[in-house]
DNA sequence: CGAATGTATCGACGTCTGTCAATTGACCTC
DNA sequence: GAGGTCAATTGACAGACGTCGATACATTCG
């Protein structure tokens, strides 16, 4: 391989990292239940729509993504428990938004 | 198999994001699949072991896991072929070394 | 009130996943 | 070669997961 710099000093501050130091059983059951939200394509296309739009309802998403409803309801769950979503009701409508810092500390996780 | 090749450049500088702009299936896939790789606590306790080391063989891992030889090869498997580590066979032992690259597209993927 | 609409839950189904015992394969040493 | 050691594969099994139709729950509007 060629040559490859090393950022070391970066963001590697706190929390939890994988590439630091062995991680402890909780440790790595906390991590894999946040990147396991992470690991479906549905979920990742709703992720980043929200993302997108900063606030978007429940029911502007099944249609893009071709799915069901319950099944839209099922996942938007998966993230909300996961920590990386919030959602609000307000009406008849829930309204979803990204948590800006459940996402960074996952990707900290990851930082060389 | 078709053998497709990433120069480091373009995994430097591109590559899909989840925060940026919604994901197209292909992406939402291709993303997926790594972080499904990450989303068990055995593995990410392997890899933590691997990237702190900077080399392990398959048997140094074993006992520390409290998993079974065909477990840990298992799962050695499902992490080269998310291409998040490489194994190089020296005698009759296997020595695993972290991919950063792979380790930094998924990390990109999750910047806000 | 009752009808309509958006969401959540339930039940069921097939698929994927983590695990291990048993076996096979590769390699080393005597 | 024979026997020993490490790794990969196979087969089997239980549990988790993604999906959808049907249904129940909430809220708004006549």
């Amino acid at each position: 391989m060629s040559e490859r710099t090393f950022p070391l000093v970066d963001l590697a501050e706190c929390c939890p990292t994988v590439l630091g130091a062995p991680l402890d059983d909780d440790e790595a059951a906390f991590l894999a239940h946040g990147f396991a939200a992470l690991a479906d394509p549905v979920r990742l296309r709703l992720l980043s729509m929200i993302a997108s739009a900063d606030e978007v309802c429940s029911c502007e998403m099944q249609e893009p993504l071709g799915k069901s409803q319950p099944t839209v309801s099922h996942h938007t769950k998966t993230l909300a428990e996961a920590g990386l979503i919030v959602g609000e009701k307000r009406g008849r409508w829930v309204y979803w938004r990204i948590v800006p810092e459940r996402l960074d500390a996952l990707r900290r996780a990851l930082v060389s």
